[in-house]
DNA sequence: AACGTTACTGGAAACGTTTCCAATTTGTAT
DNA sequence: ATACAAATTGGAAACGTTTCCAGTAACGTT
């Protein structure tokens, strides 16, 4: 059974191709009896409109994409949930694209917008720190970087984004450790993948160091990847040099867990011998034994502000913009205040 | 500065319009040097093919759908990964969507491959129990239902599905318990939601008592939903009731988790007081301290299986299938033998 | 040289919409 | 009744592809 058109739904109706075209996308000038009419029939026959035919015809596509650097990351999902939720509030779809780690992030979200007719594009997470000035001001598209790493004296104009002070909230994290009467705090960062926001990370840690009159020491570092693995791999690393570390700030939450992990299975307890703090603020940290002290995102705002300026973009309403959102140090049971030995 | 269109390539190339088109569809009838000449054309003036259009002339759109049930069950993850790596393999892109879980799950199939012409549709999860045959019939795309919960007496010619015995894993789970001594087991299942599977997992509980002459109480059970949160709630009905429960049977890892918080948060000993039991093999479970007992399911395998059942249909090589994938036992840290006192 | 066969190539219709523009109907004020 | 404006409607072009069909070029065979 052949799929109706529009055509066909015309035909029934006895009125003209642009009259259903006009019902359809909730013009105006369509008189009310025959706007039911026309909607009864076409609830009837169940017709849908071919997608690929509007959007060939239409500049303005209604489809959103959303690029998503790791389909692993829990921290997205929440963000992910509300962008969905948000973009069909307004009538548009979402395109969702997974990206793997490998993967330059603007040449896929150059050659998405283009083959899809994106209105807009959202990129969550991804690497935006090579790019080319050029490839910007080329995509007419309206971008937003949402918790991406972002090169700092990118032309602002060009593209929107959303951030945390991840410096900021790592080195409170830090401190917050410090406050607690630890000196021996270990850390492990994201790697190569996440050059800026590990970076960044690192940084706080260092400065809440620096301002609590504590050496940094370069053997207290260890490097990780996204993952449970990665990190409880770093972990154990770290206890092997027998460093007497009393406390160690992890950069993801999972990545955390695993590191949490390493140290319980080598018989240490948490927070008694070992104090640790991780960042996002996912539920996974909150379930863990003991729950984990965390730097909390925003992510439910990442989501509804990324989509905000997305629209106030496509609707010409504002300029680019750049955000920021506050984060919030979770106090849970993975910390503990140091007693003077 | 405006896309390029396949009209523009061919006027560059000083060829018809059809060549350029055979050339980026790698039909044969174009002479070799003619087809590296438009190719590097193509490459130089970075040209990317109107998606649109294309899926508007194509009967076949090389969109393949994937309809998943919560995004935030990382169970899925792998599985999303497995299926868009191989569906990218056969040329094909992957359509993703993602369903809350009060939808109607075969209408909201239905609706996205007509929309998007799909080719194709994997259901990754969600409820088919409640549906009707004929809409199954009306589809004439191809429709894979992988782990979801499917009504039994539904006629087999018209789908596709993969599935794993639920019944037999969770039997194999608990009769291990058995084993061990246990015989005040607990059960949290998943309720409405998940009518089918859950009462699967159930049923196979049930199985295992009474295989080892232990006799069901309704006490034993606790309903809770899909989250850390509902299972961490209903762990501690169970635990108030003071059954003097010495095992758990969990229908699923991420719930295995929140109600194992819940047992070591009112200070009681995994496995020395309480062993527990999971369901799925997501990696966080092995991460939990202590590591919890599981069910694997083949992540991997539902992919890539669920990838190539779809493609024998597309391709017509095949009449519908439905497989059934095996489920391992993973022993880890949260099971313990009881010595009789 | 004439022919048949095969390898390429180009033109044009078609896919199902949206939208501009013109045409028709309706309503309102004189 | 008439004139004019406003509301409603229909036709046709256009969006960028694919593909059928017809046509040309190249080549070997007689």
């Amino acid at each position: 059974m052949k799929d109706l058109n529009i055509k066909d739904i015309a035909k029934i109706a006895g009125v003209g191709i642009s009259t259903v075209s006009r019902v359809i996308n909730n013009h105006p000038d369509v008189k009310d009896k025959t706007r039911e009419r026309i909607r009864k029939i076409i609830e009837e026959y169940n017709y849908i409109p071919n997608n690929s035919a509007r959007n060939l015809k239409r500049t303005d596509s209604k489809n959103i994409g959303v690029l998503v650097k790791g389909i692993f990351n829990p921290f997205f999902a929440k963000i992910i949930q509300s962008i969905e939720e948000k973009i069909s509030e307004e009538g548009y779809s979402t395109i969702l694209h997974y990206n793997d780690y490998n993967s330059n992030d603007i040449e896929v979200a150059i050659e998405l917008v283009k083959e899809k007719k994106l209105r807009g594009i959202i990129c969550l997470g991804g690497n935006f720190t090579n790019i080319d000035e050029s490839q910007l001001i080329d995509l007419e598209t309206p971008i937003v970087l949402s918790s991406a790493d972002i090169i700092q004296d990118l032309n602002k104009e060009i593209f929107s984004s959303i951030v945390i002070e991840n410096e900021k909230a790592a080195s409170e994290a830090v401190d917050y450790l410090c406050k607690l009467g630890h000196e021996k705090i270990g850390i492990i960062v994201t790697g190569q993948e996440d050059k800026c926001i590990g970076k960044l990370r690192f940084q706080g840690y260092k400065k809440a160091l620096e301002k609590n009159g504590i050496e940094y020491k370069e053997e207290f570092l260890e490097i990780g990847k996204y993952t449970f693995k990665s990190s409880f791999d770093a972990m154990n690393k770290l206890l092997d040099k027998e460093l007497n570390l009393t406390a160690v700030f992890v950069t993801s939450d999972i990545m955390a867990i695993g590191a949490a992990k390493a140290i319980l299975k080598r018989g240490l307890k948490i927070p008694d011998e070992i104090s640790i703090v991780g960042f996002d603020g996912i539920e996974y940290a909150e379930y863990f034994h003991p729950s984990i002290t965390t730097i909390k995102q925003p992510d439910e705002d990442f989501g509804k502000r990324s989509v905000e300026i997305l629209f106030d973009l496509i609707k010409r309403k504002k300029e680019h913009q750049h955000i920021i959102l506050e984060t919030q140090l979770l106090k849970r049971e993975s910390c503990k205040k140091l007693t003077s030995k």
